[in-house]
DNA sequence: AAGACGAAAGTGGTTGA
DNA sequence: TCAACAACTTTCGTCTT
């Protein structure tokens, strides 16, 4: 029932490429949802009184009651909805940001709902949830983005999206399984502009790696960039450390470190 | 001149008493 | 709640291409 009354509130113009979305990226909310009926409602008071001050006869008495309730009862749907509607312009802002597909966005909103319905916002701040739910539902689906990618465009700090974010899986019993290097292959591929050769070299070379429990205890994004290094050098389209750092979001050091330790480990030799 | 290297000190988050 | 700890970062001087 409350699904009926959904708007699009999503951004006007569609972006094409992420330049375009920057410069065309306006504000934050598409709107605002602070004023839910416009100013219009009517408010029925208590007192058993009609304009002029005079009692109200018992019959209508009766029927000034049935409106009461029904005011309640629509005073707390609204809330609730407004509330609802406003996550998902949230999440429709911050996905558009990170330029992830719809059912990434449905996911999240799925997860956002069953946490409306557990009562777990209570508390936390909607902007923290979704940006949580969002977070959640790129791992669920296997197109990570870090945290900070998220809370760089969430209202919120990463911290209380963390936070969030773990009291959301905890409750709602979401199984999640550690980010896994591999996912990240293709994205960071592709913005380095590698060919599909060199990151199925990068994927092989990362199976090798957890086969041997090198990934473990490891940030998953150093050892992808360390894997995709090695690769790009094997197959001569050879990138700097710098350059797969900088997608990867680690420092030169750590793709040093663990293209070191893959080398020594998995015994290739990427020299010369 | 740019890239790669590695030592050393610092940071934030997890873990275990 | 606090301290220890490992991974990662920052910084910086040096070596290699």
């Amino acid at each position: 029932m409350l699904k009926d009354k959904f708007y699009d509130l999503g951004p006007e113009w569609r972006a094409f490429d992420s330049d375009q979305r920057d410069k065309r990226g306006r504000t934050g909310a598409p709107m605002t949802f602070t004023i839910h009926d416009k100013g219009l409602s009517t408010i029925i008071d208590w007192r058993n009184k009609d304009v002029h001050g005079r009692d109200i006869s018992p019959t209508n008495r009766a029927q000034i009651y049935r409106l009461r309730k029904w005011q309640r009862r629509i005073r707390v749907s609204d809330a609730a909805e407004r509330n609802l509607a406003f996550a998902m312009a949230e999440l429709d802002r911050i996905s558009s940001h990170l330029s992830l597909p719809r059912s990434i966005r449905e996911q999240a909103a799925i997860t956002y709902r069953r946490a409306v319905e557990e009562n777990l916002i209570r508390g936390r701040s909607i902007e923290s949830v979704t940006a949580a739910c969002l977070y959640g539902a790129c791992r669920i689906r296997g197109v990570p983005r870090t945290l900070d990618e998220v809370a760089e465009h969430a209202r919120v700090d990463k911290k209380e999206i963390g936070r969030s974010y773990r009291f959301i899986t905890k409750e709602l019993n979401l199984k999640i399984n550690p980010t896994n290097p591999i996912d990240y292959m293709p994205r960071f591929a592709s913005e380095l502009g590698l060919s599909t050769g060199v990151q199925k070299r990068a994927v092989e070379i990362l199976e090798a790696a957890i086969k041997l429990g090198l990934t473990s205890g490891r940030g998953p994004m150093g050892v992808a960039a360390a894997a995709l290094y090695i690769s790009s050098i094997e197959k001569g389209e050879r990138r700097t450390q710098r350059e797969v750092s900088e997608v990867a979001k680690v420092t030169e050091v750590t793709v040093r470190n663990r293209y070191k330790e893959l080398q020594e480990k998995l015994g290739l030799n990427v020299d010369v």
